[in-house]
DNA sequence: GTAGGGTTAG
């Protein structure tokens, strides 16, 4: 119908509006507005009443706020309501409150929607006094407080956290409808006592009260963030026979609960049913397969969204992303970052959430451009850009974004913290290390959870595991975590037995080990050639735990078993676990036919290595090794070409030193060093010395087949020697030198460690891609076997 | 003109 048409009064006006509001449409609205202001209404307080309040129910503040600031006459409190209401029902408190007190000043006597819309406002810990002065207010002044109002009480405190003073208010009302019921549900709920939650749904339903859609999606939601599928699949019974299920919240509600509870296929079965779906049922739906390990349904769901035509919001590529990440596909992430860009959807959320995603798909360039491009980078771009680089090995950049974000002036929290501390780690960055340590102390972070736990690791990794025994021991409340960080830290540097002891106390403090723990002990045993300790708890993981033992698991066992030479044993061994050996598993065991020069096995495990994992250029290296030693060269060769072909190329080595403030890091027969000249003729000089103590390099490391003078060449020019070179030139005698190398020690290199411990007197600590090595008076803590 | 509910993230 056409209004223009027809002779309009005043009247006509507050019931269209109020329909313009219930429906969003704020284009009628404001057409209905263009038309009141022709025909003469707007100076009917009614009229502007209902124009205030159909423009907030729009959420266009700034229309409703315009149209309040007009009213010449504000003696009538229902404009103030509506304005008030308006504000604190989307979450503007503050604005909410500043006109209340405005209104007081104004000398408008409020009423019990004023009350209402004053407590909503205080629905947050920062107002929730003003909120109890309101309270005790209306207390003394004697007003009966009706249950609307009792009601927005009891959400106040449950919102603010005091769930006791909401039960006493709840456990108080003289009236109660259905909204208090449903309001101290999920007061319980939003407060995480779930518990609390479902004995008091019971008593909801023994009480014979009427539940309806807003009780069943509350406990649907404490049942699925419980993950208790049992009773989630009752109350879903429950919510069919009531007919509830039908409705489009609840169906939303359940299809959550199904997915938090690791039920994909009721879940799908739910979403099929429904007979109508919003945007948050697709993007329930597409998280919920994404967190059960289901990427690719997940993104054909997200494909079918889009051909269904249905709108499409951050959170719902947010959870599309999640699975590309997962699935490691840099195409898909590109494709729908092309689709973000086109519908002009990015938001900074959804920035932060692409450099992840590219991150994960180890695509870093792309991360890093798009992290550079964010105007606003707020903690968390930062923090997914640090961790970005740590998870892929960039440790570097990593701590050199970390200053950056310091000057940029954003302020790390515990998150990053534990990013950056990782990084240190990997650096075996000590000085860094400490000052990150020093920084937290300042800046007030309480040393406990994870950024303790790292601590403790970054200590050990970077061999000052004193520090960690330290830290660890201050620590009041130690979690598994950080009890696995002690038994790693202990295993790392080769005491076992000192590992075998935290693990111990640790099951005399009460905690229960997981796998991760269980692979920190059997590593520590493995380096400490503690064969029969392994085998036992090994055997203990399984039947007083329960736990199934991972690859990783056998890996170390086997590692075990191959330095006490049992290699037929290991090979028996991998060839009975229950679960298919990983290239992992193979790749230990072709390590130890190395050590003990056993070819024939070498060259089996060498094939089925090749055939299972013929990517990863370290295999072939490892069985380029294990042929090497014997002299079979075209074996070598034959083994290199197939690398070649795959246009596979080897890590370089690199080894790296602290000194001062930096770290020096060396390539093999790197001259790029400025005090190359120096390093190179001071190295000469040592292994003179030590080829006049006895030293004979052991060219079987070289893997080339060249002569021999050229493999001593090789040898010489390795990393770790540039390193620890540089070493005994730039710190004073005594101080023990440290540095960190990619890869493996070669034998070679291992020997001449021993040796130049001893005849220039310094300790030596290497960490190597596998474990710690203390060299001191030519002898190393790892016995040889690494 | 008033109160209670569902999805995402380093």
């Amino acid at each position: 119908m056409r209004f223009s048409d027809v002779a309009l009064d005043a009247c006509t006006f507050p019931s269209i509006l109020k329909a313009c509001g219930l429906l969003k449409d704020l284009d009628y609205g404001t057409e209905m507005h263009g038309l009141a202001v022709k025909c003469g209404f707007v100076s009917n307080v009614f009229v502007v009443n209902s124009l205030v309040s159909m423009y907030s129910k729009c959420d266009d503040f700034h229309g409703a706020r315009v149209l309040f600031d007009r009213m010449t006459e504000k003696e009538d409190v229902v404009s103030w309501n509506s304005m008030i209401s308006a504000y604190s029902s989307n979450g503007k408190s503050l604005e909410a409150l500043s006109l209340f007190r405005e209104m007081q000043m104004e000398g408008v006597f409020m009423n019990s929607y004023t009350v209402v819309g004053v407590l909503q406002a205080c629905q947050d810990p920062y107002f929730l006094r003003l909120g109890m002065e309101i309270h005790g207010a209306l207390l003394k002044s004697g007003w009966e407080i009706e249950v609307y109002g009792t009601n927005a009480l009891l959400v106040m405190y449950s919102r603010c956290g005091n769930i006791g003073d909401a039960l006493r208010m709840f456990r108080g009302m003289n009236e109660k409808d259905n909204v208090s019921w449903n309001s101290m549900l999920s007061g319980f709920v939003q407060n995480e006592l779930f518990a609390e939650a479902i004995s008091f749904f019971c008593e909801v339903l023994d009480m014979g009260h009427h539940i309806d859609e807003v009780s069943v999606i509350s406990i649907i939601s404490a049942l699925g963030r419980l993950g208790n599928l049992f009773n989630g699949m009752e109350v879903h019974a429950c919510a069919i026979k009531h007919a509830f299920d039908s409705d489009l919240q609840v169906g939303n509600t359940i299809i959550d609960m199904y997915a938090k509870c690791g039920s994909v296929n009721y879940m799908a079965q739910v979403f099929d049913k429904m007979p109508e779906k919003d945007m948050i049922s697709w993007t329930t739906v597409i998280a919920g397969n994404a967190q059960n390990g289901c990427y690719s349904e997940a993104l054909e769901l997200f494909r079918g969204a889009l051909k269904e035509g249905m709108k499409v919001d951050a959170m719902m590529i947010g959870s599309a992303l999640l699975a590309c990440s997962s699935l490691r596909c840099a195409s898909h992430v590109r494709q729908i970052h092309c689709y973000i860009l086109r519908q002009g959807l990015l938001d900074l959320v959804l920035e932060n959430t692409i450099v992840d995603s590219y991150g994960e798909c180890t695509e870093i360039d792309y991360a890093s451009r798009m992290f550079e491009k964010i105007e606003n980078k707020d903690v968390v771009s930062w923090t997914s850009m640090i961790s970005c680089y740590v998870h892929k090995g960039f440790a570097n950049e990593a701590l050199e974004l970390f200053y950056r974000m310091g000057e940029a002036g954003i302020e790390p929290d515990m998150i990053a913290m534990v990013s950056v501390i990782s990084a240190c780690a990997s650096l075996s960055a000590l000085k860094k290390g400490k000052e990150i340590h020093a920084f937290l102390t300042r800046k007030g972070f309480s040393l406990e959870g994870s950024v303790v736990s790292s601590l403790v690791d970054m200590y050990a990794h970077c061999g000052c595991v004193n520090n960690s025994y330290r830290l660890f021991n201050l620590v009041q409340n130690k979690d598994l975590i950080l009890w696995t960080s002690m038994i790693n830290a202990s295993g790392m540097h080769g005491d076992g037995k000192e590992a075998i002891n935290f693990f111990h106390k640790m099951l005399d403090a009460g905690l229960k080990p997981d796998h991760i723990t269980f692979l920190a002990l059997l590593h520590a045993c493995s380096h400490s050639g503690l064969i029969e300790e392994g085998r036992r708890y090994l055997g203990l993981m399984r039947s007083e735990y329960k736990l199934e033992p991972w690859p990783e698991h056998y890996v170390c066992l086997v590692d075990l078993l191959a330095r006490a030479k049992c290699l037929t044993e290991a090979y028996n061994f991998v060839n009975n676990m229950t679960i298919e050996p990983t290239a992992a598993v193979w790749c230990a065991l072709l390590g130890a036919c190395r050590v003990h020069s056993d070819n024939e096995l070498g060259e089996i495990v060498a094939n089925k290595l090749l055939k299972l994992d013929p990517d990863n250029p370290g295999n072939y290296v490892l069985a380029s090794n294990v042929f090497a030693s014997k002299g079979r060269w075209k074996d070598v060769d034959d083994v290199r070409m197939r690398m070649r072909t795959r246009g596979l190329k080897k890590n370089p080595a690199c080894s790296w030193i602290e000194v001062g403030n930096k770290v020096h890091a060396f390539m093999v027969r790197d001259k790029s060093h400025p005090q190359s000249e120096e390093i190179y003729s001071k190295l000469t000089k040592i292994t003179e010395r030590l080829e006049w103590e006895g030293y004979v390099a052991e060219t079987k490391f070289v893997l080339h087949n060249v002569q021999e003078e050229e493999k001593k060449k090789m040898l010489y020019g390795h990393s770790e020697r540039l390193a620890i070179t540089f070493g005994l030139i730039e710190t004073p005698a005594g101080q023990p030198i440290q540095i960190t190398k990619n890869l493996r020690v070669c034998g070679d290199c291992h020997v001449f460690t021993k040796l130049v411990s001893k005849f220039f007197e310094r300790k030596i600590i290497v960490r190597d891609s596998n474990r710690f090595h203390h060299f001191e008076g030519g002898v190393c803590s790892c016995g040889d076997f690494w």
